[in-house]
DNA sequence: TTGACAAGTGTAAGCGCTTTCAGTATTATT
DNA sequence: AATAATACTGAAAGCGCTTACACTTGTCAA
């Protein structure tokens, strides 16, 4: 039923160091004997063992993506980048999904020593320092994506960049009553957008003593949910002055603040953070992030590191682009 | 740098036998001697290598998904489904992408015969049936999801009867002007609903002689995509007489169509298929598949097989629901 | 003709585990 | 006390491959 080396090297009266060279394209072979042993194959459906190999190789051929909760557009983009680039290699990408129920840090180490790949990806995984330094000690090739370490490479968004200009955004055409829907302040992301909201106000002299700085009381993902920006929004149009703009974290929870106002029957222009595909739909302006590119690059820094473990470190920040769409379109 | 079972057992003084039945929890270890072994292991951070076990032993404990370009919602609530199912046990879950740029039945034999895995999870792979046969002779243990094959098992959708019931649905409000928009027809899911949709309409004695079935000439996606509900739609309110109601055969194509509804100022019950995200943001009447379910069930399924190599084999189809919203809540 | 070299191939030693089988120490049974 | 049963442990044989090394040819320059 199932062939192995031993079968194909009898068949082809060769010897089974043959066969494997012929798989592996690598020393010579001559022409005829190559071709006998990939017609047997052929005939056979024969094709090495990914576990004999990984034994046996020094090289697996294998890249593993690490994600969490795989649910969101956020990834799928990301894939696709790290799909594009694994494509130009002989490479096989294996997607590795935390399981929500058990430890995070015990999980990955137990990933990584199981030594299942030659590199890892780890997609928006936020670790602290001394964790990230825990699995950096496990000596694997790896690259962080959308989370950053400085012992390792990794690719990462500038978060406070991104709501400064959000914020820039709404400050040149004169606004000066401008409010934030965040975040748990426990998520990084969440802390460095309203940093970069703050930071902006100040530039610009305006005190920001008083800026209403709203969230809901869902924290179901650390409060990136519908129901959260519904709730925050209804205090912001709660308050005695309502404000000119919004910034907001995140596009799910500036979802929920469009249907606030809807049903407020206000239109306040709001700029969200993500471009998650509804984004496009609704019309909600908001900060795109190069995710697929982040998944391109990466991938092709982790197979330098494997090639060459010497190689530099790379470690790169973007700064999202403003895409304006009708929450901002109707202002002036 | 790198710990092996040698390693753990010298340093235990104990046998790499006794450290192997730590790990497995398989036979008998004294406490003593497996709370030293463990002990040590800890330590150092050992866990056993995926390959070598994958290797000697009779069970990977992987089990792989095989998914087309993931990137959709659906694989997502597919994937959703069977991580559920899988962390209730001790395997893995990998999940490999086929890729677009090389043949698919060659990648999936290939995949198969490097045996990576104790099952496969097929989702979405649409083959025909000698592939499937194909396939299937490779010997290993697998369950389709949204697709079928007689000789395996699977779990399927019946397109046919979700078109129907949203026919149905349009029919019993005393509609008798219905407009199909489809995709291409060599989309077997596009060509069984629109079987439904034909069927429906000639049990409730209507002809369907001069029914309108409509799809744009955008085919990528094999039509599944929205400008090519937004072609459709174009050429249905180009008609003399234009539709009363109109069954979908995908809801990304229904969005296309209600742009091209609201350019023209018009609003047209529709009822799309799928249940994407978006649909429930827009306020679309949807048919909704059980993905996350599907996944599921279809996982469990791999269990027992994988299990019990003679257990019957199960085939499914499911049937899907209409979701009321606000596309077709002004009727009447 | 001879030696040097290249090209092609085979032999065999692992890679890090699991598992069978046999052995020893311990406990239970009569 | 003698025997049987039980609990635990170790030795060693693979699992299916890669690869260093050795070997056999054939070719060509000297």
């Amino acid at each position: 039923m199932s062939h192995t080396i031993y079968d194909i090297a009898r068949q082809a009266g060769v010897s089974i160091a043959t066969v494997s060279r012929v798989f592996n394209e690598s020393t010579k072979v001559s022409p005829k004997t190559r071709d006998k042993v990939i017609q047997i194959a052929e005939q056979v459906g024969y094709h090495p063992q990914g576990f004999a190999q990984g034994l046996a190789g020094r090289q697996k051929k294998v890249i593993m993506a690490v994600v969490p909760l795989l649910s969101n557009y956020f990834f799928l983009q990301v894939l696709n980048g790290i799909q594009d680039a694994i494509s130009e290699t002989d490479f096989e990408l294996h997607i590795y999904n935390v399981k929500p129920k058990e430890e995070r840090i015990v999980q990955l180490k137990r990933l990584l020593g199981r030594k299942w790949a030659d590199g890892y990806l780890f997609v928006s995984i936020h670790l602290s320092n001394e964790e990230w330094a825990d699995i950096h000690k496990l000596g694997q090739q790896m690259v962080l994506i959308d989370d950053a370490y400085s012992a390792s490479n990794y690719f990462q968004i500038n978060n406070k960049q991104g709501a400064c200009k959000a914020t820039d955004f709404f400050l040149e055409q004169g606004m000066r009553r401008l409010a934030l829907i965040t975040a748990e302040k426990r998520s990084i992301p969440a802390a460095k957008r309203q940093e970069g909201f703050l930071e902006t106000l100040n530039n610009y002299g305006v005190s920001t003593d008083r800026v209403p700085i709203v969230t809901g009381n869902t924290t179901y993902r650390h409060g990136f949910n519908e129901s959260n920006g519904y709730e925050a929004m209804n205090k912001l149009l709660a308050m005695e002055q309502i404000p000119e703009a919004i910034v907001c974290v995140s596009d799910i929870q500036a979802v929920g603040a469009l249907s606030a106002m809807k049903e407020q029957d206000v239109e306040i222009p709001i700029i969200g953070y993500d471009d998650i595909q509804l984004s496009q739909y609704i019309g909600l302006s908001t900060m795109r992030q190069p995710m697929s590119k982040m998944g391109y690059e990466g991938t092709k820094v982790l197979f330098h590191h494997i090639d060459d473990e010497q190689s530099d470190l790379v470690q790169e920040s973007y700064i999202p682009e403003l895409i304006q769409r009708s929450t901002t379109k109707n202002i002036q």
